[in-house]
DNA sequence: CCTACTTCAGGTTGACGTGACCTTATGACC
DNA sequence: GGTCATAAGGTCACGTCAACCTGAAGTAGG
């Protein structure tokens, strides 16, 4: 055992690109390869150590600058995680305790678009990190289910969905996004009635060209709306 | 600025008396006064430094052991605070940034019944807090405020309000304890219908006699309950 | 012993939100 | 001009909730 405690912050970035294979719309996240010891070579959140003058989502995102080039959106805090034993694991011992504050982001279309894909960092869809051979550096696995949980209950009771999204959007864009993130189908209507009823959007009066049927109205998310909820429930612990 | 960053974990804990003057159930919360610099003599948070071989919940659980001689019915991560300009104050200056990591608890009555008053230990009616003369140390009230609207957020969603009272109690005294942390009335016959409708209690088939009208029926909390959702709906950010 | 009083237990009703489903609108493409 | 695809908007049955009402069951006081 050491005296030391290490203060890191990490963070796990959202985003929304179409599978590879199916061309539906999913969640991704980038992931940075550990280019030292412990879990040299596995895959692990973008994050370092605490910088004695940062604020702490500073570092979040400047981190997440440096390493993936991206400015999220949406920016907040998720969880400590600090147990002694956490990442307990052959290639952890005999390493500094670290306790890690994470943070969790959300990246818009066009921010995704400038990403960096280096040779340490790259995208995954989340549903299939769970299969890669190795799993996550430390406890990042961990992490990610947390993360991930708190993102889809988030979305039924926040606008935070927007942040996704570009300017302005059609309801049906948003729905997809919706779909992705809760990761099940949702019916046009009642979405559209839900969405509107709460006002977390507001028509821009222009319209979408250019598609191959009746052309969706344009919204923009509508600033301060609180008093948010989707009937649409997901798990909550 | 100094290089060290120092670690502590502190403890916002939430525990239900009545009022002295009014006799209404009300929150209260145990503070610790200061006996060093910075902020001497003022009251705050009962906290201290992790130990390099504790566990996060077990620091603040042992803090709080040792402190104020209570074991939490309920104990929670509530948020990790480390502005670098955290409790920014004349008093602050010069000394260490520190990074807490902040725990909220709920004691029940009978725990709460044990609890010491010790010399620099005392506890308040939260909604007097911000009454008092002096304002809490570092930036204590700021947390009390974060954790006593999640405390009413979580109270909506889930069962932790049964965490304030002894194994079995009536559902009036239930319906008291969401009153108390509401801080509104609520309707007997609305809220009856609402917790026996979630199954987060069930029957014990007995009754609590020596009452000046008809004896209520005693509840105890039903164990593994989650889609647990009351109407109620407070603020949320 | 009887009545008044108090709170618990449980039911009724109208308003409202939701899910499932249907109809119509409007552009592109051929 | 007809076809196609999706947006926009509407209908209806059902379930849930707030407000209100009635009866139950004990104690307290004369």
């Amino acid at each position: 055992m050491q005296d030391r405690i290490e203060l890191a912050v990490s963070t796990v970035v959202f985003s929304l690109r179409p599978h590879p294979e199916t061309g539906e719309l999913t969640l991704w996240l980038p992931l940075v390869r550990r280019i030292r010891e412990p879990y040299e070579g596995r895959w692990a959140l973008p994050g370092g150590p605490l910088a004695p003058e940062e604020n702490l989502v500073e570092s979040a995102r400047a981190t997440l600058q440096r390493t993936t080039g991206l400015t999220p959106r949406h920016l907040e805090q998720l969880y400590a995680f600090g147990d002694v034993d956490r990442s307990h694991s052959a290639d952890a011992a005999g390493h500094a305790r670290v306790v890690s504050i994470v943070y969790w982001a959300l990246v818009g279309e066009d921010e995704d678009a400038e990403a960096v894909d280096g040779e340490n960092v790259e995208w995954f869809p989340v549903d299939e990190i769970a299969e890669e051979a190795e799993p996550l550096a430390f406890d990042h696995g961990v992490i990610l289910d947390y993360a991930l949980r708190r993102l889809r209950a988030k979305v039924t009771y926040s606008p935070i969905a927007h942040a996704f999204l570009p300017e302005e959007f059609p309801l049906a864009q948003l729905r997809r996004v919706y779909e992705a993130v809760l990761n099940r189908a949702l019916d046009p209507s009642n979405f559209r009635r839900q969405i509107l009823a709460q006002g977390s959007v507001e028509d821009t009066g222009r319209r979408q060209t250019g598609t191959a049927h009746r052309p969706p109205k344009l919204y923009r998310s509508a600033p301060g709306r609180s008093r948010y909820a989707l009937t649409i429930q997901e798990t909550d612990q």
